[in-house]
DNA sequence: TTGTAAGCGTTATCAC
DNA sequence: GTGATAACGCTTACAA
């Protein structure tokens, strides 16, 4: 048997579909009486309206897409998490779409692709460079939220952490507690992104406050943010002539890679080697030592983010806005002492 | 500029709309002028099909659900990763459904809910019990397979590794090296899931193979299999009086907070107490020290999973099938020596 | 307050 | 091989 539609409703209610709808759909004018007859019908048929149909005539699907590089990084799984709650608060749900580090595949979701009107907004973090974002603020025909990226020209809304001053804050704890050779892991030096070159830049600045001189075999790159990354990065560290003192990591998990590296090479963190990253996901509570971090209250941005999307798809005109998260220092194990 | 419809292409390439679709979906029998004829048109405009009206017409979203308890848990975060890529291979997108242990929500998701015809199949990792499964079953409108759980009755497909093998292999191991005091974190007593239930019965035949008397002390639920939980159920087995000589955790996660509160309590992981978990989630291969564990092959149970969805999708009738994907003994430090 | 009917963009059934 | 046209199930002017 298949699924009864609003005509099965209204012709076993013996009114209109006009009717039937108004009542699945909570409009005020409707007689009490009517109510209850409706309702009766939609119970006994056991009635769920097609959300499909309902979007082709009315173009919204109440869906958002959540386009994230690997859903199985940690950082981005707690997001995801957070967004869809902050998501499902306000009626909407979430398809969440790897990018997999594949500009083209970013591209292809941003400019709708081949998959047309099936959510009404996209929320970004994205991976691509300057360039390609401008590119695409052209084709793109949804509404746009970046996540994370901080390309302030009035066209995206943006909710993101100061970049620059949150690995300002990271590198200058390392010099607080006494660290010169300090390390940086994360930088990508082939790409455009903004992120890592932020983060690059608050790492400077905190070196140069402190009249450190920058040492470029201190700066590893990452070509991506995994565990693995964060491990060969230190390996490569460790075998310089003076390794560092410290190393600054711009994700915990290359933070927590690092580590296992300084261990794995006879040495300690802290005592031989400082590690400190930034993200604060829960694995680095768990972690020996336990990880210090710059927080980046993930539920402040989803929240942030979902309701800014929420605010274009309702008014498409709507002026960007940019949004910047709090962002805190988080001092555990990894740096003490 | 609203986006081109069918129609505007056929209007501009001066043919039906028949004939516009027919190239779209790549339909055999077109003259090659005709195609030429229509592709143009379609560029110009930079057409692209609403997906949307093709579902209200075909009955296939070509989306997949996929409902697991919580995507930040990084077993759950990797499957989804595979899955999203092995649906991605056989053209289905999956939207990612969060139950949060919420079994109201749970039984809303498979009956349809609020949102019918919204997807095309459920992929189900469970945390109801048998008796509302059976009655599900009977509400579900829906192909359906059940991820990680065991109920065969030929109503669902499910994918699932051999649960009581695995508990048995892990605890085994632990016998192998020489532990006779072993602990299992993990159990669910307030629920009837068949998980837990099938972990500890291979737990408990591989005590009794080894002669060792079971201790109820040493059996620690877990509500939910955080690395929380883990902790605080260490923390107990360590008040007791002759605290356990090795930890049988269910899950990876739970292992690594069982592993924290060991060296919390100032003893040492495995010279101590030996610890080993369930799934082989990335993290373990970074913990200090790093974890022993079953390996389930996620892969292996997104393929299959994902395989068994299309076809049910295909062919609702096709008769339910039971796929045990392999596990496998994978030794690491927190159980060397 | 309720009924009638047009139309959202496709695909599929019929003819030709 | 191609063209007209009727659904798919819903919302919403427009009427009554």
């Amino acid at each position: 048997m298949p699924p009864a539609t609003l005509k099965d409703v209204a012709d076993l209610a013996r009114v209109s579909m006009r009717t039937v709808s108004n009542v699945v759909s909570g409009y005020e004018h409707v007689s009490e009486r009517m109510r209850q007859r409706v309702q009766s019908a939609i119970d006994e048929l056991d009635y769920r309206p097609n959300l499909v149909a309902r979007t082709l005539r009315t173009g919204r699907t109440g869906v958002l897409a959540l386009v994230i590089p690997e859903i199985d990084v940690p950082y981005f799984s707690e997001l995801a998490r957070d967004v869809i709650k902050a998501a499902a608060e306000i009626g909407y749900r979430v398809m969440i779409d790897q990018s997999g580090h594949d500009h083209e595949r970013e591209r292809e979701l941003l400019t709708g692709g081949d998959r047309t009107m099936l959510f009404d907004g996209v929320l970004f973090s994205p991976l691509v460079t300057k360039a390609e974002l401008l590119e695409m603020g052209a084709r793109a025909s949804m509404p746009l939220v970046l996540l994370g990226e901080h390309q302030f020209d009035g066209r995206y809304d943006h909710v993101a952490i100061d970049n620059e001053r949150a690995a300002h804050d990271a590198t200058q704890h390392l010099i607080d507690i006494g660290r010169r050779r300090i390390a940086a892991i994360g930088e990508q030096p082939f790409e455009d992104y903004e992120t890592p070159h932020l983060r690059t830049k608050g790492y400077l600045s905190a070196l140069a406050g402190a009249d450190i001189e920058p040492d470029a075999h201190l700066m590893r790159p990452a070509v991506h943010y995994r565990r693995a990354d964060g491990y060969s990065a230190t390996q490569q560290l460790l075998a310089l002539e003076h390794h560092p003192d410290a190393i600054f990591c711009y994700s915990d998990i290359l933070a927590l890679g690092a580590i296992k590296a300084v261990f794995d090479a006879g040495l300690r963190v802290p005592e031989d080697i400082a590690v400190i990253g930034i993200d604060d996901v829960e694995e680095g509570q768990y972690s020996r030592p336990t990880l210090s971090t710059v927080s980046l209250d993930t539920p402040f941005i989803a929240h942030h983010a979902v309701a800014r999307i929420a605010a274009r798809i309702d008014d498409p005109t709507t002026t960007a806005e940019e949004v910047v998260a709090p962002h805190s220092l988080i001092v555990r194990q990894s740096t003490a002492g």
